[in-house]
DNA sequence: ATGGTAGCCTTGCTA
């Protein structure tokens, strides 16, 4: 069995007290991070590999960054998304491990609407689309990690009524997350649960937590070969009651590859 | 009516 895992970190410098400690406890076999916000010269690859770690980063200054973490070498990386070279921001990362082609990604949030931000995180989506569907033409198992600022539905969202005008609930947003999902790609947590108002995100302001007044934007996709091999996804909520926690907790799933089997 | 919090080394911008 190996466990995957993406976190929306905020900073992974600020926040490597808290990381350090989930390695130690819950220690996934691979973990998507995404917002690092800072670039590969300042990233801890030390603390991170002393824990057994094999690292990939894609940095960029102050925002974005995204990295993959694995107990398995990582082989035939790609940073930055294939077919969209023109993209300046640092918001996708893959590479092959335990058998599984993995891509970490930072979707845009694209608000507020109105602005060229939210075209931009349609562009985005469309970009991923193409590249997913290049990706499923390999035929090999697939998983696509991370957050997707996009809520899938209003049982995701704790008062859809506030989101509406949110770039993160807006049916341009929704229509191309199903199109992934309906180029054959399963969404894990969704695909095991059916109870509504489970969350990933927790804003900063106003007791959100305390309130459960949350959102569910942080997402693992499953190409068919690797949703085969689903047998458990889960949300761990505790890390965001932590102090000074990422607003994201993370979220896991287990696939049934042999660890030993995969180099 | 337009806060509230967090993180960046931009005392504004992004989320």
């Amino acid at each position: 069995m190996v466990t995957f895992a993406t976190w929306n970190v905020n900073s992974v410098n600020k926040r490597l007290p808290n990381l350090l400690a989930w390695l130690d406890s819950f220690s996934p076999d691979v973990l998507m991070l995404q917002e690092l916000k800072t670039v590969e010269e300042k990233f801890p690859f030390l603390e991170i590999q002393e824990r057994g770690y094999h690292v990939e980063v894609l940095g960029q200054k102050s925002y974005n960054g995204v990295a993959l973490l694995s107990k398995a070498p990582l082989e035939n990386v790609i940073k930055g998304l294939p077919g969209y070279e023109s993209d300046e921001q640092a918001r996708y990362i893959e590479a092959t491990t335990f058998g599984i082609r993995v891509g970490g990604l930072y979707l845009p949030n694209g608000n507020p609407l109105g602005t060229e931000k939210f075209p931009y995180k349609l562009e985005w989506m469309d970009h991923l689309i193409s590249h997913a569907r290049a990706l499923l033409k390999t035929e090999q198992p697939v998983l696509l990690g991370g957050d997707y600022n996009l809520i899938p539905t209003d049982d995701d969202v704790y008062n859809p009524k506030l989101f509406e005008k949110d770039a993160l609930t807006q049916p341009e947003s929704r229509a191309r997350f199903r199109t992934l999902l309906n180029l054959g790609y399963t969404e894990a947590w969704r695909s095991l649960h059916r109870e509504s108002h489970v969350y990933s995100y927790w804003d900063y302001t106003k007791r959100a937590y305390e309130h459960d007044n949350g959102i569910r934007i942080d997402h693992l996709l499953l190409s068919p070969q690797a949703a085969d091999l689903l047998v458990k996804c889960e949300i761990d909520k505790a890390p965001r009651g932590e102090e000074s926690p990422s607003d994201h907790t993370p979220v896991w799933c287990e696939l049934s590859v042999d660890p030993a089997e995969q180099e």
